[in-house]
This record gives C-alpha cells, sequence and structure tokens, in this order.
DNA sequence: GCCGTTTTCGGCCCGACTGTTTTCAGTCG
C-alpha cells in the first residue's frame, strides 16, 4: 500500500543509518529509527499533517518533524542530502552484509575508499584489509562469507516455512535427556508474516547436550557461533537459527526476553527501572539489592511489573503495555475460538483433494460450519459453468446430511472484474449460501479505478466476504494501489467482512490494515483458503495475524454461532 | 533527537560472542 509513510519510514531509517556510519550520536541515530518505525505504523497517512499533527506522534518531535513536512512538500531535505555527499550509498549498501556494521563500514570507506560490495570483494582478494586497525585475516574471511549469505538469501523467510523448522528443531531438543522445557521465541511467537531467523529456547541444568545436538543436524549447513550460553546455525535453506539454554529458574524471564520484540523489550525495561528494578533474560531484580523479584514464567515477571500477561502476537510496542497497566488489553481471538473456515477449495477447479476429503478433514477440525467456495467462471482458466458448480451443489447438500454436527455451506469465489463487475447476475447468486469476492487479476489499474472496483463489490447484496483484500504475495509481488480507507468504510457501511486469508504467502489482510480496519468497525473473516486438506491448518498464521491486529472473538464472523452468522449473511442480502 | 508519576537537562536496555586486542570495540539481537 503506497502511503506517505512507507516513504518517510525509508528517509528516516537512511538517515539513521548515514548518522551511524559518519560515527554521529547513537541516540540521535537511534531516535531516528524509533521515528521511522513510529510513522511507518501510523494508521493516519502522514500526507495530511502538518507539524502539529506530525508531532502527535510518538517519538517524533520538532526537528523530525519539521523535516517531514519539509520532505513532503518539497521532496528534499537538505540535512540528509549532505549525509548522503559525504557517505555514498554503496557505504550504506555493505551494512547489509551480516558481521559488518556501520563503524566497519565506515573505516572501509574512510581508509581505502570503498563504496560497494564488489570493491570490497576486491580489497580482500588483495589483502588490504588487514592493515587496517580492528581487522584481521578472520575478519576478511567473515565479510566474504557474509556476501556470500547476502547473495544466496536475501534475509527472510515466510512465516509457514520457519515454523516448519522451528517446531522440528523444538522435537530434537525435547528428545534429549535433562530438557526440562523447550520451545520458540521470536518473531517466529509473535508470529510475524516473515521472519529473519529462529530463536529456540531450552531450561536445562547443562548446555552442553544441546549446543552439540544442534550443530549436528542434519539441516545445519553452517555453524555461525558456538558458546555455552548461545549456539548459532544457518540451516541449509539459509535461515539463521539461535539456541539459547537458560536455567529452568529463569525460563520465564528469558522467554520473555528472547520473545521481544526489541521495541517491546525497551518498553518493559523502562517500566522496570521506573519501579527500582532491573529486567534481563535472567529474571526482574532489585536494582539496589540485586534480589530477584520474579523470572520463572512470564506471569510473574509480567505480574511483578504490575501487567497482565501480554499476548507475544501484542509485544510489537504498538500501545500494548499502557493497555496492559489500564487493564484495557483486548481478550484476542484464539484458534480455537473459530467455528468453521469460509473460504476453501476442491479438486473440482484448482484444489488438489475431492469435497469428500475436504469436509471430512474440516469435520476432524472440530467445525460448526464448512464453506466450500471454488472459482467462479471468470477466473477462465478454471472452466466452471452453472451446471458444475449446480451439481456440486446437490453433491454437498448430500453430504450434509451424512455429516454429523457441521453444517456444509455452498459458497463460491467471485472474481472481482475490472469495473467491479462479478461473474454471475444477482438471481444466480442469491443461490448460494456465501459468496467471497476477491481480485484475481487488472493489479495495475488506477489507484482510483481499483478503489471503485472494491467498493462495487462491496455494494453486492450477495457479496458477504472481501478475499485476500490487498492479493499481495510476500515477497513477490506488492498489494494493488487502492484507497483502503475508503474500501474499509464501504465494507462497515454495507456489512461485508474483509478476509484474513492465512496462506503464508498471503496473511491479507496484514496486520497493519487490520488494525487501520477495525477503526472502521469492519468485521473479518479468518479464513485458510485451502487448496488441499493440508492447508486448513494454515488457519492458525490467520489467527495469529488477527492477534497481531488486535481483534477479539467479537471481530470475526466465523468464531460466532451458526446463528448469528446468518443473520449476519442475511442482513447484507436484506 | 526525544522525552518527563524522580526530569526542560540528562538520560536513552542490556548482554553474548567474536576478533582483535592485552582490556576492548564492533556487531547482533
Amino acid at each position: 500500500m503506497a502511503r506517505a509513510n512507507e516513504k518517510v519510514e525509508a528517509l528516516l531509517r537512511e538517515y539513521a543509518d548515514l548518522i551511524a556510519i559518519g560515527g554521529g550520536d547513537a541516540f540521535k541515530a537511534r531516535a531516528y529509527e524509533k521515528a521511522a518505525r513510529a510513522i511507518g505504523g501510523h494508521p493516519a497517512d502522514v500526507a495530511g499533517l502538518d507539524v502539529k499533527g506530525l508531532r502527535e506522534i510518538p517519538n517524533v518531535g520538532k526537528s523530525i518533524a519539521e523535516k517531514v513536512v519539509e520532505y513532503l512538500s518539497t521532496g528534499r531535505v537538505p540535512d540528509i542530502e549532505a549525509r548522503r555527499a559525504a557517505v555514498p550509498a554503496g557505504v550504506r549498501a555493505l551494512t547489509a552484509i551480516p558481521g559488518l556494521g556501520p563503524r566497519k563500514a565506515f573505516v572501509l570507506y574512510d581508509e581505502l575508499g570503498v563504496s560497494s560490495v564488489e570493491q570490497l570483494e576486491d580489497a580482500i582478494r588483495e589483502e588490504r584489509l588487514r592493515d587496517l586497525k580492528g581487522f584481521g585475516e578472520q575478519t576478511e574471511q567473515n565479510i566474504l562469507h557474509g556476501i556470500s549469505v547476502l547473495r544466496n538469501a536475501d534475509g527472510r523467510i515466510l512465516l509457514g516455512a520457519a515454523m516448519d523448522i522451528a517446531e522440528q528443531i523444538v522435537a530434537e531438543m525435547e528428545r534429549i535427556p535433562g530438557c526440562v522445557r523447550c520451545t520458540y521465541a521470536g518473531s517466529l511467537r509473535r508470529m510475524r508474516e516473515t521472519i529473519g531467523d529462529v530463536d529456540i529456547l531450552v531450561a536445562a541444568g547443562r548446555s552442553a547436550p544441546f549446543m552439540a545436538a544442534l550443530t549436528e543436524l542434519p539441516l545445519v549447513a553452517d555453524v555461525i557461533a558456538h558458546g555455552a550460553k548461545k549456539t548459532s546455525v544457518r540451516t541449509t535453506a539459509g535461515l539463521q537459527v539461535d539456541l539459547r539454554v537458560l536455567p529452568p529458574a529463569s525460563w520465564g524471564a528469558g522467554l520473555q526476553y528472547f520473545t521481544g520484540s526489541k521495541a517491546h523489550n525497551i518498553r518493559t525495561r523502562a517500566l522496570a527501572v521506573r519501579q527500582g528494578l532491573k529486567l534481563s533474560e535472567y529474571g526482574l531484580f532489585d536494582a539496589e539489592s540485586g534480589e530477584s523479584l520474579a523470572s520463572e514464567t512470564e506471569e510473574e515477571v509480567y505480574g511483578r511489573l504490575g501487567l497482565p500477561w501480554i499476548a507475544p502476537t501484542l509485544r510489537e510496542d504498538r500501545g500494548e503495555v499502557a493497555a496492559g497497566l489500564k487493564g484495557e488489553l483486548p481478550a484476542l481471538v484464539e484458534e480455537g475460538d473459530i467455528r468453521g473456515d469460509l473460504h476453501t477449495h476442491t479438486d473440482l477447479t484448482d484444489g488438489l483433494a475431492p469435497l469428500e476429503d475436504m469436509v471430512a478433514a474440516a469435520a476432524a477440525r472440530g467445525y460448526a460450519y464448512y464453506a466450500v467456495t471454488d472459482h467462479a467462471p471468470d477466473l477462465a482458466m478454471q472452466r466452471m459453468t452453472r451446471e458444475k458448480i449446480l451439481a456440486q451443489r446437490e453433491q454437498l447438500r448430500a453430504l450434509d446430511r451424512t455429516v454429523r454436527g457441521m453444517r456444509l455451506l455452498h459458497g463460491t469465489e467471485l472474481n472481482i472484474g475490472p469495473e467491479g463487475g462479478l461473474d454471475w447476475p444477482d438471481g444466480f447468486l442469491a443461490g448460494f449460501d456465501l459468496c467471497v469476492a476477491s481480485v484475481h487479476s487488472h493489479f495495475g489499474q488506477s489507484r482510483a479505478a481499483m478503489t471503485r472496483r472494491f467498493i462495487r463489490a462491496c455494494e453486492n447484496p450477495n457479496v458477504a466476504v472481501i478475499g485476500h483484500p490487498t492479493t499481495r504475495r510476500i515477497g513477490r509481488r506488492p498489494g494493488v494501489d487502492a484507497d483502503f480507507d475508503a474500501v474499509f468504510e464501504a465494507c462497515a457501511r454495507t456489512g461485508t467482512a474483509l478476509e484474513i486469508n492465512a496462506h503464508p504467502e498471503r496473511l491479507d489482510l496484514g496486520d497493519e490494515d487490520i488494525l487501520r480496519a477495525k477503526r472502521y468497525g469492519v468485521k473479518f473473516a479468518v479464513n485458510s483458503d485451502a487448496h488441499a486438506t493440508t492447508h486448513l491448518p494454515y488457519l492458525r498464521y490467520g489467527v495469529g495475524t488477527a492477534q497481531r491486529g488486535w481483534l477479539t472473538k467479537d471481530d470475526v464472523i466465523n468464531t460466532w454461532p451458526w446463528s448469528r452468522l446468518h443473520r449476519f449473511l442475511e442482513a447484507k442480502r436484506a
């Protein structure tokens, strides 16, 4: 979604990096980083704000607000351009190499004139680095290795892929004698949509057996660090995995610390400091006496700080600590609250499994209702016809009489055409229990046309849910450009739910958009979009994303009993 | 550069690991 916020965020991040490289005040660099993040996550478009409005955003003060206004009105900020002139862009690119930070990057530029990854490789080959203070032969090797890592895997991998690896490693660790507890932490536990590295925690008396076992796993390609408290490896897929072994008595403090986020930890540590306490991964201590006050469970640690336990998916410093202090944390939707999946496919279109198999797999998950929503004819390659979908309806109704405890819904996933039209006329659509409508083509329309297109779809009385609203594919394709605030408003006005598509390549809507949409009073549907029985469990990632958007059961229509969901669908059609 | 239930000045989270040093700086999370 192209908002001015993202551009401003990138600009401020660049400025922060340039300050760090230039050897400026580290706290100043961090101030710019904090402001960048705050603006990136701010719900309102900063393009419409003046200095006063900008300063109401946390961590944005007079100086940054003025730079942002200047940037938005003229496209230029002289201070930043001066920094750019002093430090070529290539030097900043060097800091993307793992193990090479701003200080060493600047030394390379200052002493050797290196200002690109290629020049750095040449300098290493010519052995020009080892004469520099703080550099040596090993550093050369580490940088070369970092460059190859950078080129092979550009950083983060999808939530689902990281979860698969983490769960394998956790299972291996749990088999080792002496393992008291083991789980994954970090951004994975927070259910971020992409994962930079996986943090595994073990509670045990001795660390050595676990450290050794990790380095010997077949999926390990490379041992990055191997110590008593921490071991880091890189998997064959290029994912970094950090293992930490903690004494069982500090499990809760360690889990809290390594779950993060960094910003949440800074917030909780600051809260501790104000109470004369010190919070580290080993526990919550009295700052004066050093006495340990809490460490065994996260509940104790948060409790001693005056907070209720905060769900990991909320720990992004989006106001969860303040809400916790006031007792106003939302009762988040949980996977167990989901009563049915409202967007699934069968092999009648591009799914892999026949109707009976999908229904059996859904029943095994304990759902109260389940919608089959195969593609409609405008997605031409699916070759759908009225006859085929009506035959499926017959088959589904017959199956419904044999399945106990689960209501089957016959639906379809319609295509929202370039003008906002749908595959079938209203009369035919009225025969479905539920229609999901999604954009599958013409991604490049103008913002105005795309916005009109979504709003027209919302205004169709048969459309209950807008499927994967931005149509992004994480890491492959950005979302379409539309005025989503206008779309969210239309959804709220017409009683149309927005999907939180749980497929790990989509997670669409994403957390930031969910937070924005919720302000309009929109309802959501967390759906798997399963094309195979094995996709039904993807729902967990959608629920995690919904939690990251602070959603409760009441916000999510497929947690509702059928009677309430039915009324919601009927109200739209009335 | 930002911020304030100790504050408009003086803090700003904290520890592990590595490689270079011989007590520490840089990097990372």
